[in-house]
DNA sequence: CATATGTCCTGAGAGC
DNA sequence: TGCTCTCAGGACATAT
């Protein structure tokens, strides 16, 4: 599941291509339901037509191709990943932008469930479209104090609180049970709730954890999906503490079990000795 | 307004 | 072995 990390990774292997000259955006026909692309494809097509890429940004966990005042936004969702040319399989590849020049290069947008999204906006109507009111400052950007201030405005589970893309953007469900672990805050203590040392302990393992995923190239799951511009697993998943390890021993007090419980249909994993209810 | 729930999708893995 | 069923969760639409 791409998170900040995994697609911080996805823009920096596909970032080689600013310079180049897009020729064409094309959707390799497949058995499956098409993703939503808007707007359609051939006025995709016709807008970027040897527009340069100026720019590759991420936008929570949104990837940005910016060409000729205008952004090709990729939203990955569950199993999506944009890489160079590289997939895991052809058939699941949603959209492709052929490059121009000598080595003559693709990005291309696989996703084995198809719950992503293309969309090219022109510069002017990001804000409106993605940021307003949906996407709160990204987790490596935001300040303490707004992070403090944030957590408290909200009754809900921290847990679910950090889920909340517009209350911080980039955290999933997979970090929000590392970085809550290392923080030593029990995933169900509501957010307000949380003490000054204990926000400012979350705030600083939030951005050490985000930070080191992003070295660690991301997070590699036992199905596979995500992988780099170069169809390389990351290899995060080998610091992974306590998501989807219910049942065997906590790492870090090596005494607890890591249980998995169930936040707003999500699984939240956490040690119960380490992470005390308050 | 804040928060909760339903929905989309495919394939891995469980269970019989 | 092969079938059916459940589950994974990001983010939006809709409901409370």
């Amino acid at each position: 599941m791409p998170e900040l990390p995994e697609v911080e990774t996805m823009c920096r292997g596909i970032r080689s291509i600013v310079g180049r000259k897009i020729v064409s955006v094309a959707k390799p026909r497949c058995r499956y339901r098409p993703i939503h692309i808007h707007p359609s494809l051939p006025t995709i097509r016709k807008r970027l037509a040897n527009q340069r890429v100026t720019q590759i940004s991420r936008l929570g966990k949104r990837v940005l191709i910016h060409a000729g005042s205008q952004a090709l936004i990729l939203q990955p969702k569950m199993t999506g990943m944009v890489t160079l040319g590289q997939a895991p399989d052809p058939d699941h590849i949603r959209l492709r932008v052929d490059l121009a020049g000598s080595s003559s290069q693709q990005v291309l947008f696989w996703d084995r469930r198809g719950l992503g999204t293309v969309e090219l906006l022109r510069e002017s109507e990001i804000h409106e479209r993605i940021v307003a009111g949906r996407l709160g400052p990204d987790a490596l950007s935001i300040s303490y104090a707004d992070f403090a201030a944030r957590l408290s405005a909200t009754k809900r589970a921290i847990k679910v609180a950090l889920l909340d893309q517009k209350l911080v953007a980039g955290i999933g469900n997979l970090y929000a049970s590392e970085m809550l672990h290392v923080a030593r805050i029990h995933p169900a203590t509501v957010a307000a709730k949380i003490s000054a040392p204990k926000k400012r302990r979350l705030f600083e393992c939030m951005q050490d954890i985000l930070l080191t995923a992003i070295e660690y190239e991301g997070s590699t799951l036992a199905d596979g999906t995500y992988r780099n511009a170069l169809n390389d697993p990351g290899s995060y998943q080998n610091q992974h503490l306590v998501y989807d390890r219910a049942k065997l021993d906590c790492p870090s007090c090596a005494q607890g079990k890591i249980v998995r419980i169930v936040q707003a249909q999500r699984s939240t994993f956490y040690c119960p000795r380490c992470q005390l209810s308050r």
